[in-house]
RNA sequence: GGAGGCGUAGUGUAGUGGUUUAACAUGCCGGCCUGUCACGCCGGAGAUCGCGGGUUCAAAUCCCGUCGCCUCCGCCA
């Protein structure tokens, strides 16, 4: 194919079919270039060796479809294009065919200008002939090659579940399907396969996966889509340790015969309350440092108010040094400080030292250093490590909200400071143990899903202290990115009963969503436990791109718009009959 | 649900109250050109400045509304 000739195929005879890709008209001298999946090569017509071909040829335009026979030729040492892949060849043709007209394209599939997304999904089947768009689409599936050969010499099993099944309460808002079985009965697209693989594991098929669609009518983000592909793994008598080197071995791999880039085992480590801690998020970019400092202790008896009344009250003050940010001019701080508001914090203070930070007040910038001993601050300094021409970024308030908010500005800073080092720097991360439930609005939610089984040794304390309960959940994070979460799940029943009903499902509801589960459970749940990495993710990452959508073939737009199809649509009212709906256009 | 950004020939941008007949590049159409590969040169066509309303002698430009796309917050077990 275009893509794959060589100096090595020098003399043979090919027959290439592909899109015209660009067009050199020298004259009597004419070079086009041809594309197909795998790639571009020049065909070269001269108007004195080929008059017929040669005034054919000029007619033709960009995007035309054809054919191609002719003879590969090796380039002169000085016509050699060094820049593409088949440019030490052209092809000399014998015979040319047109076999489709093209329009003048809307967009075009060559240049190189960042065309706007709007056109590019309206589109969506030219922007694929775009080489960016091929790459990608070829890294998606040598991902999931990579994967399936993976999980198949491992012996799993790749096992199918269904798209119509039944709506489950809690998490996201599910998509629901109509049918006319019943006026009013209505299947639901699975957000995941939870329930499904935990069943296969009571079957006995004990090492499952599945590439699988998750549907999800929830508000959209450059890595949320509503429908989304998970690799959908699960394994029986197996512990955390097993799931964690399963992984990691499958992305060595992943990344080794994707991209060709050897990444180190075992991943890092860290617990739940330690990602919050140190970095405000449960899905830390480990590629820069800056990590948080509790400075509650060293502010609390200071003389300005904000910082020793918010200890005083049970709160922190915690910040991160911005290495080499005392050089940020005063625009870029104040907006930073207007960031942190947006993000619901109070303020943002900073001190910036020009000069050595032990040497007291000196050599001190800050907008309250009016109100801070010199003491006090050598004492944030040393906390903190600050060096001369550091900047300290700090928040005060609620312990939670003070983690989210400098979270987030820690992730703006580095991003606008360009602290990301190399685009080859993977930082691949376990975060563990979260707890097993969270306080939502006066009643208890699962953290991850309700299947989630408690750590052994916080069992003794599901019922009487709920919040303080860790689970078996686990994430695995890269440079920021959620790529995957799983849980060793519950396997006995009684456990099960009691998160239900810490969770204030009520038993009839049990019976009604999970009787299935429960029962099955009663007739020999094996212990089991899994992992869901984001097809979509990966893929990302591994093509370089920013968002999602760049390696989804058809992605959808903002609000899940489809702009080449226009889905959602209306339908006909005879289809609305059928399923005995009625559309009330005045709600909303 | 909320905040911000963007919307100008096919495409990518400039123009932010009047010397604008809305500019530039590319693409498109026509002509010339025998080693180009971002081919080059010459000529031409192509825009009711997202849509609606308002302010003004005058609006792409200011104001209000609206639609669309993007990013983020909330949301996404």
């Amino acid at each position: 194919m275009c893509g794959e000739l060589n100096a090595r195929d020098a003399g043979r005879s090919v027959t290439l079919m592909g899109w015209v890709w660009s067009l050199r008209d020298l004259g009597k001298l004419l070079f086009f270039e041809m594309r197909d999946r795998t790639g571009v090569i020049q065909v070269t017509l001269r108007a004195d060796e080929q008059p017929e071909l040669f005034a054919r040829v000029k007619q033709w335009r960009a995007e035309f479809v054809v054919a191609v026979r002719g003879a590969v030729r090796e380039r002169s040492a000085d016509t050699i294009n060094p820049d593409m892949a088949t440019g030490a060849v052209e092809i000399i043709p014998d015979e040319v065919k047109m076999l489709n007209y093209s329009d003048v394209p809307p967009i075009s599939t060559s240049a190189d200008e960042e065309i706007d997304e709007r056109l590019r999904l309206r589109y969506r089947y030219l922007d694929l002939r775009s080489p960016r768009m091929q790459k990608n689409l070829w890294v998606r599936h040598r991902l999931c090659q990579s994967l399936r050969s993976f999980l198949n010499e491992e012996d799993f099993w790749e096992i199918e579940t269904p798209y119509l099944t039944r709506s489950t309460p809690e998490g996201a808002r599910d998509y629901l399907v109509p049918t006319r079985l019943g006026p009013d009965r209505f299947y639901a697209l699975p957000q995941s396969p939870q329930l499904f693989k935990q069943l296969l594991m009571l079957s006995g098929y004990d090492k499952y996966y599945q590439l699988v669609r998750c549907f999800r009518d929830e508000d959209l983000r450059a890595d949320r889509q509503p429908e989304f592909t998970q690799l959908d793994i699960e394994m029986s008598f197996v512990g955390e340790e097993e799931i964690y080197s399963l992984v990691e071995r499958m992305f060595q791999r992943v990344f080794r015969e994707v991209i060709g880039v050897e990444i180190e085992l075992p991943f890092e480590r860290m617990t739940y309350e330690e990602a919050l801690d140190w970095y405000g998020t449960d899905k830390p970019d480990l590629r820069y440092a800056m990590q948080l400092v509790d400075l509650s202790r060293q502010v609390a008896e200071s003389e300005f108010r904000i910082f020793s009344r918010t200890v005083d009250s049970g709160g922190v003050v915690k910040g991160f040094v911005v290495p080499r940010g005392a050089d940020a001019s005063r625009s870029d701080i104040d907006a930073w400080e207007q960031r942190a508001r947006e993000y619901g914090a109070a303020g943002l203070l900073w001190i910036a030292w020009d000069g050595n930070p032990l040497s007291g007040l000196d050599a001190v910038r800050s907008p309250i250093s009016a109100h801070l001993e010199p003491s006090e601050v050598r004492e944030i300094a040393s906390a903190c490590g600050a060096d001369a021409g550091d900047l300290l970024l700090l928040v005060a308030g609620e312990r939670r909200e003070v983690n989210r908010v400098l979270g987030l500005m820690r992730v703006d800073v580095a991003d606008q400071l360009n602290l990301v080092s190399g685009e080859d720097s993977w930082e691949f991360l376990w975060v563990v143990q979260p707890p097993l439930f969270e306080l939502e609005e006066g009643s208890y939610t699962s953290v991850h899903h309700p299947f989630t089984a408690p750590l052994a040794e916080d069992e003794h304390k599901l019922e009487r202290d709920p919040l303080s309960v860790r689970s078996r959940q686990y994430d695995l994070v890269l440079n920021g990115v959620e790529l995957a979460s799983g849980s060793i799940r519950n396997h006995r029943s009684d456990i099960q009963q009691t998160i239900f009903d810490i969770l204030d499902i009520s038993p009839q509801e049990q019976q009604e969503k999970f009787g299935f589960l429960l029962e099955a459970f009663s007739y020999g749940a094996p212990p089991h436990g899994g992992i869901a990495p984001g097809l979509d993710r990966i893929a990302m990452l591994l093509a370089g791109e920013d968002t999602i959508r760049d390696v989804i073939a058809f992605p959808k737009a903002s609000a899940g718009r489809e702009l080449m199809t226009g889905a959602p649509a209306e339908v006909r009212a005879e289809q609305l009959k059928q399923l005995a709906l009625r559309v009330d256009r005045d709600n909303q």
